[in-house]
DNA sequence: CTGAAAGCGCTAACAT
DNA sequence: ATGTTAGCGCTTTCAG
C-alpha cells in the first residue's frame, strides 16, 4: 500500500498523457491492428512513463478471453506435483495461456471449493490431478465450457481428457518383477489411502498380481503425516520386528522408501540378497542415497507436457485432439531390487 | 470442453429461472443486503439447479475489488517456499482472501514479468520473496495501492512491510557456534549465489564473523542444479579429498548437507568429533537420517502467516500495522555440532 | 425488502 | 490508420 491514494492509471490516463484515442491506445498496448510507427512509440513511451498496468479485469469481460488455465492439484508439499507444475508451465511457456494453481489437500470437499472459484475466473482450462471427483464437480468440470483434462491417473473414466500412468499397472508391473526376482515374502507400506487414489489403486494392482501367484502380502503398515523418512524407519522397524521373514519391502512412495533403506542399512541386512525394496516415484533425491532404491518413474514432467499440449490445441481449436494419453513408468531397479541369492 | 454449445450462465438466467430480479439474485448470492427467506430460497434452489457459477471477472470489475492476493515465489521446487504457501492459505483460510502463486526461477526478468501479470488482475495485496529487484519491479510495487509484503528476508530496505529474518545474522549466529564449539579448519558449500541472495547474506555473516575470530574459510565448493543429495555428497568427496584436515563443514543448505552426512558416515569419519557438520532450513527431511544433521530454522511457516496477516489487517483498512517484522531462526545443534573434543 | 438505472475499464464491431 | 459506439456481467446507488 505504498501509495494508496494513486487510483490506478487506466487507458484513458493514457490516452491522454499521448493525445492518441484511447481504441489505439489499447490498439498499441496488445499489437493488434495497424498503428503507424510514430503514434505506436507515442503511446509506448506515454505508458512506460506513467507506469501503467493494464487492468485485465475489463480486458477479460470486455473481450469474454481468459488466459489462465486451472491447475488443482491435491497438495504442493509432494514434489510430485511442483514437476508435474513444471511441465505445464514450460509447455505453456511460449503461448498466451499461464496455469494458476488450486490445492485441494486431498479433500474432495475443498476441491469443489477450489474448482467453484477457479471456474468463476473463467479460465481457458482446467487441468485436475485425478479422476475421482465428487459429484458436484464433475458436474461443474462438464459444465465449464472449456477444455479439462483429468492428469496423473487413467485407470477411470474421464470427463473429457485424461493423461496420466495406470496405477494399478504400475502396481502389477512391480508386483511381476519381484515375483520374477524370486522374492516371495513380501511386505507393504503406505499411506493410509482412503483419499489417495492412486495409491490405492497401485496396491490393488500389486495385490491383485501376487495372488495370481498365490502370494498374499505378508504384512502390510500405513502412515500418515510426520517426516516420510522418518515414517519410513519407523514403519520399517516395527514391520521386521513383527515379521523378520520378509524377503521384500514394497513402500507407495520413495520417501519412506529411502527411509527404510538407511534403517535397513543401518541392521545391518545386506540388500538386496537378505531383503528386496522398491518405492514408487523416481524422486531425485534417490540419487544421493548409500544404495540406489528401485523405484518407477511415474513420468511427472510428461503429464504436465501433455496435459497443457492438450489444453492448448484445444485452446486454439482444434476439436481432433487425443482424449486419453496413456504413459507408461519404467521400471528402474536401482540396486534393491535384483534376482534374489 | 465437455459443453462447449452452452454459453456460460449468467445472472439474468438465475433470475428468470426464478423470477426474482437480477439485483435481488446478486444479493442472495452474496448474502448481502436483507432477503426475504423466501426469496433467498428460490433464488438459491434455481442457482443450484441451473449450475450457475458466478463470473468473478464481472463481479470485479464492477465492485472494484478482487479477492487474491498474489504471492510471488522463487520456486516450487525448493520445499521452503510451499511451506511458507502453506503459512500464508492457513491464515487466509478464514478470511475472503485467497493466495495467488507465481513463480519467478530466480529471475529477475521473470519477477518482472510475473509481477506485472499479476498486477494486471488487481490484487488485494502482493506478498513476494525477497528485497533484491528489479527498478521496474520496484516501482510497480511502490505503484500498485494494494498492501505489499516483502518476505524471507530483512536485510535491506523494503518497499512497504516485510516480515522474514536476517540471513546475515544467521550465518554470524551459525559461525559464532561453530567457533566456540571449537572447530577451526572450516569447510562451506552451497549453491553458486549470484541471485541467490539470501544465501549469499548467510555467506557474507559467516565469513565475516569467522574472520573477526582471525579465522579464514579453508575451503570452499559451489553448484548448481542436479540433485541436492548426490551434490552434496560429491562437493564433500571433493572437499575432503582437496583440504583433508578441515574439521568442520557449512553447507547452505539441509540437502546438501545431508548428503555430505552420508558421505562422511559411509566413509567412516567420526562426526562430530573428527568433523562436524551444519546446513540450514531445519527441513523435515532430517527427522529421518541416521545422525541428526545440525541447523537453522528458517521460521517458514511463521513468515507466511505473519505476511498474510499483515495483508489482511491492511485490507481491512488498518493503517498502523508494523512494518518490519524480524523473527529469530533457532539453532539446532542436532548431532553433528557439539563441543569438539 | 425489492427493483431500476448507471456504470466499472476495456475491446468488438463498425465507421471514417 | 484511427476514431466512435455499444456493450461484457456484474454491483453500486438510489428509489420505491
Amino acid at each position: 500500500m505504498t501509495d494508496p491514494s494513486k487510483r490506478p492509471l487506466t487507458l484513458r490516463d493514457v490516452s491522454e498523457a499521448s493525445g492518441v484515442s484511447e481504441m489505439t491506445v489499447s490498439r498499441v498496448l496488445r499489437n493488434k491492428g495497424d498503428v503507424s510507427a510514430a503514434t505506436r512509440e507515442k503511446v509506448q513511451e506515454a505508458a512506460k512513463r506513467l507506469g501503467y498496468v493494464p487492468n485485465k479485469i475489463a480486458g477479460a469481460l470486455a473481450s469474454q478471453r481468459v488466459n489462465l488455465v486451472a491447475v488443482i492439484i491435491p497438495s504442493l508439499g509432494n514434489m510430485v506435483f511442483p514437476e508435474v507444475l513444471s511441465g505445464i508451465s514450460e509447455m505453456l511457456e511460449n503461448t498466451e495461456l499461464q496455469p494458476v494453481v488450486g490445492v485441494t489437500d486431498y479433500l474432495p470437499e475443498k476441491e469443489e471449493k477450489v474448482l467453484f472459484d477457479m471456474l468463476s475466473w473463467r479460465p481457458a482450462g482446467v487441468i485436475i490431478a485425478g479422476l475421482e471427483h465428487s459429484d458436484a464437480s464433475r458436474a461443474m468440470l462438464a459444465q465449464a465450457g472449456v477444455p479439462v483434462v483429468e492428469i496423473m491417473d487413467i485407470d477411470g473414466d474421464p470427463v473429457d481428457a485424461c493423461v496420466g500412468i495406470s496405477h494399478r499397472r504400475a502396481g502389477r508391473k512391480m508386483a511381476e518383477a519381484i515375483i520374477e526376482a524370486g522374492y516371495r515374502k513380501i511386505g507393504f507400506m503406505g499411506t493410509k489411502m482412503p483419499l489417495d487414489h492412486r495409491a490405492r489403486k497401485r496396491f490393488e494392482g500389486f495385490t491383485r498380481t501376487l495372488a495370481q501367484s498365490g502370494i498374499e502380502i505378508a504384512d502390510q503398515e500405513f502412515y500418515s503425516g510426520g517426516s516420510a523418512l522418518a515414517k519410513g524407519r519407523e514403519m520399517t522397524e516395527t514391520m521386521m520386528d513383527r515379521t523378520p521373514d520378509l524377503d521384500f519391502l514394497y513402500y507407495s512412495n520413495d520417501m519412506i522408501g529411502a527411509g527404510g533403506l538407511l534403517y535397513l542399512m543401518e541392521s545391518g541386512r545386506k540388500i538386496p540378497e537378505d531383503i528386496g525394496l522398491a518405492g514408487f516415484n523416481a524422486v531425485e533425491l534417490l540419487e544421493g542415497l548409500p544404495q540406489q532404491l528401485a523405484t518407477m518413474d511415474a513420468c511427472r514432467s510428461e503429464i504436465g507436457q501433455k496435459a497443457a499440449e492438450i489444453i492448448v490445441a484445444r485452446h486454439q481449436g482444434q476439436a481432433d485432439v487425443e482424449n486419453t494419453v496413456s504413459l507408461r513408468p519404467t521400471l528402474q531397479p536401482g540396486e534393491t531390487l535384483i534376482r534374489k541369492k
